[in-house]
DNA sequence: CTTAGGG
DNA sequence: CCCTAAG
């Protein structure tokens, strides 16, 4: 069979921004962003690369496509999904923004949406009988569960490459889906504990998955599970397969007639211990040996969670959801998917009664999931190691979240793992290496406040707006990109964004140099890097390493009066009052100064007063008598009532000083 | 949205 | 400074 497989070009923007980090960065139009899912046709090669269809190849699937629909099943339809058949155009930025632009937002999609789902249902059956040849074919040396990792690897196959391909855009199609949804294997059955089953298989069983679709017929007799069935311990081992398929449907509540006993033995393990039954009837596999336990084998179902890891995390998140859930892949629709099911009121029963331990010391633990920059900043090392982190955590009844987030990792035929994210960037819609996102952070408003203590700011704000630009066009940017970018994103990739990027920045800095009057700053929003950074003393001395505003003396005072005022603490009310035409300093930055300057104010009295004047560290200094009057606010601040004698010589100086000193800053 | 606190 | 969790 030719490799042909339909690979999706999806940006998923939509359903979890900081996932998708670079993409969302504004070198993307929003358009773009509207038309999450695009399809195109490309042939995987023997060495596992994308190569777009050529015409006859796609003429030959569309014929194919013809022929099915009849057949076909009628499939929920969103809107969500298109079909794209290209020519022979090469897998580029211009192939995938053609295909967007064809499509708005599925208002379009009524013309043949018919026709749509009739294509995929036929891929579906295709994908099927795949399947099972590559199930017939790989079942003997097939180990028992398939965990995460080996579904990775299976990714990496080049056998299964292509399948995969297929299975995860058949899939990820249903998981665009809305509202209920039946795959066509299940047909009526919205049975809970049916669709999980299907789900956990999929997850866990990259390589059989087929089997039961094309094998189980759509009459599913009685759909409840029946574990009364099952008495004590069964040898899946030394069942025959007509046991096995009764076993099967004891598990499941429906028949199969699966011949394959790997296979069977595979889906009732599966089936068993991923199901949502499990809080009242555990099995657990031991050395092939099926356990039915009325108490919970605790440890057992563990070693089965650390087994199964990661992408059972989303078979146990996605129990209770069922009725809209697709599918599970491998990949990043997995993380999607898992992402977009993810509902704090579900947080799952079947999770945690599996994870019995876990749920009964705490029942949400936030580890605050740090955000993407962290994430891909971890390199290969740590990428091999977070897969397998992920695997011992489970291992130990903990779900780390962080796995669930985390990138795929693929492991690349040079033995180096990647971390990768579907991207369509380059058109063929592979794996491309993870990249930290453009650029965080809050805007900053305007500089106009600034601009008020220098009268004289204007020419060096032209000088600093220059370098500024300068800088940016070389080292693009400074945040992200001395640590993620070089290494990790791909050339096009850079330079598309880098472009996109430096454009309008430059128009603004222009402007700002041009009509330094009136518009000044007011341009430059975005504060990316746009900080024209005036006031800081680094600016001098070069290197601005980021987009620090420093903090001017005047400032510094304001905060300090406020904080004497309203009391430290209601940071939004000192900055409506004092900071008003601060429009860059958020309370958050207030916060945090006065943090900063508590710090010092502590370490400076503990110290020699004498330094405090010094420029050894280019960073402004803070004059002592603020120290001082910071300390002491503090310490009234604490509650306690420090009675400092000098409080009001404290307060009066302190104010003489900064009046005399904030007129030259 | 604001605050608190960690990185 | 940035991020996130909580209120």
């Amino acid at each position: 069979m030719e490799k042909l497989a339909e690979v999706q070009l999806n940006e998923e923007q939509r359903i979890d921004e900081s996932f998708d980090s670079n993409i969302s960065s504004p070198a993307l139009s929003p358009k773009q962003i509207a038309n999450p899912v695009v399809y195109k046709l490309v042939r995987v090669e023997g060495d596992g690369r994308l190569v777009p269809a050529t015409d006859d190849e796609v003429m030959e699937v569309e014929n194919l496509f013809e022929e099915e629909k009849v057949e076909a099943r009628s499939i929920v339809d969103t809107g969500q999904v298109e079909v794209c058949i290209p020519d022979e155009e090469s897998p580029s930025v211009e192939a995938k923004t053609e295909v967007s632009e064809g499509k708005s937002q599925g208002e379009d999609t009524k013309v043949d949406a018919e026709k749509l789902n009739a294509r995929l249902e036929y891929i579906g059956v295709m994908l099927q009988q795949v399947k099972q040849e590559e199930n017939l074919r790989l079942s003997n040396a097939s180990p028992k569960h398939s965990s995460t990792l080996m579904t990775v690897d299976g990714q990496c196959s080049d056998q299964r490459e292509n399948l995969s391909a297929v299975e995860e855009k058949l899939q990820t199609n249903h998981s665009l889906k809305e509202g209920p949804l039946r795959t066509p294997i299940l047909n009526d059955s919205s049975n809970n504990q049916l669709v999980s089953e299907e789900i956990s298989l999929k997850s866990t069983d990259g390589l059989a998955v087929g089997g039961s679709s094309a094998s189980v017929p759509a009459s599913c007799s009685s759909s409840m599970p029946d574990f009364s069935r099952i008495k004590g311990e069964i040898c899946l081992d030394n069942q025959t397969v007509r046991e096995l398929q009764e076993t099967f449907r004891a598990t499941f509540g429906r028949e199969t007639t699966v011949k394959d006993k790997l296979w069977l033995k595979r889906r009732i393990a599966m089936g068993l211990t991923n199901s949502c039954d499990v809080s009242t009837t555990t099995f657990t596999i031991k050395d092939n040996v099926l356990v039915r336990t009325k108490a919970k084998d605790t440890q057992s179902v563990m070693e089965i969670c650390k087994n199964t890891s990661q992408t059972n995390e989303m078979v146990y998140d996605s129990c209770k959801d069922v009725a809209t859930i697709p599918a599970v892949k491998v990949g990043d629709q997995q993380v999607l998917f898992c992402k977009r099911l993810r509902k704090p009121e579900v947080d799952n029963e079947c999770k945690e009664d599996v994870c019995t331990e876990q749920s009964a010391s705490k029942r949400v633990r936030k580890p605050t999931k740090r955000y993407i920059e962290e994430l891909s900043e971890s390199d290969t090392r740590e990428c091999a190691g977070r897969c397998e982190s992920s695997t011992k955590h489970s291992g130990n009844g903990h779900f780390s979240p962080k796995s669930i987030i985390s990138p795929v990792c693929v492991f690349s035929t040079d033995e180096t793992a990647l971390i990768t994210r579907q991207d369509s960037f380059g058109g063929s819609g592979v794996q491309v290496p993870y990249v930290s996102r453009m650029r965080r952070g809050r805007p900053r408003e305007n500089f106009m406040s600034i601009m008020q203590y220098h009268p004289n700011g204007m020419g060096m704000s032209v000088d600093v707006a220059k370098s500024a630009l300068g800088a940016r066009i070389s080292q693009q940017d400074n945040e992200t990109g001395e640590k993620n970018w070089k290494d990790r994103a791909t050339p096009k990739h850079n330079q598309q964004q880098m472009v996109a990027k430096t454009e309008p920045e430059k128009e603004n800095v222009v402007k700002c140099i041009d009509e330094p009057e009136t518009v000044y700053f007011d341009n430059i929003d975005s504060g990316d890097n746009s900080d024209c950074n005036l006031t800081s003393p680094t600016s001098k001395y070069g290197v601005r390493r980021k987009h620090h505003r420093a903090w001017t003396l005047s400032e510094v005072i304001k905060l300090v009066e406020g904080v004497s005022k309203y009391g430290a603490g209601r940071w939004s009310e000192i900055k409506k009052v004092a900071f008003a035409s601060y429009a860059y300093r958020t309370s958050v930055d207030l916060k945090d100064k006065w943090r900063n300057l508590l710090r010092a104010s502590f370490a400076q009295g503990s110290n020699d007063k004498g330094m405090r004047n010094s420029r050894k560290h280019g960073s402004m200094p803070i004059p002592a008598p603020i120290l001082l009057r910071v300390r002491q606010l503090a310490e009234k601040d604490s509650g306690g009532t420090p009675d400092l004698s000098s409080s009001k010589f404290i307060g009066c100086s302190g104010r003489s000083v900064l009046d005399s000193r904030s007129g030259y800053l």
